[in-house]
DNA sequence: AAACTGACGAAAA
DNA sequence: ATTTTCGCCAGTT
């Protein structure tokens, strides 16, 4: 059986996310080929969160909103992940967020 | 087996 | 422009 399962996909391009970016639910889920799971993505982190490997607190929503801050250990945890790579966050949300977005298509070349 | 839930996103009102 | 609703798909109950 192939590693084609949803999960691993989110993980092997959150995995890829590059020092000091962030990225969105939709673009992972699009690079993926799920464009409309944007949803699964999220879901699926919830696994990833635990995993190094998966830089989970660069992972935030469309909106740069750290939508996710609430599911990790701490409740500041993913901000001073965020901040401590140099990305400014604000109220729960990232600034500069177009700045600091990365697209994974970008570097997956799908 | 059916219904509910959920780190989202886009469209409709 | 803001608020509300629907869709998506997999996992849980």
């Amino acid at each position: 059986m192939l590693e084609n399962n949803f999960y691993h996909k989110v993980y092997e391009i959150v995995r890829q996310i590059p020092y000091g970016r962030v990225t969105s639910y939709g673009a992972i889920a699009k690079a993926i080929g799920a464009a409309k799971s944007a949803r699964m993505v999220g879901y699926a982190m919830n696994g990833a969160s635990t995993l190094e490997d998966v830089p989970a607190h660069r992972v935030v929503n469309r909106n740069g909103l750290l939508t996710g801050k609430h599911h990790f250990p701490g409740t500041q945890l993913m901000r001073q992940l965020l901040e401590g790579e140099g990305i400014r966050v604000k109220d729960d949300k990232v600034e500069n967020f177009a700045a600091v977005f990365w697209d994974p298509m970008s570097n997956a070349k799908k």
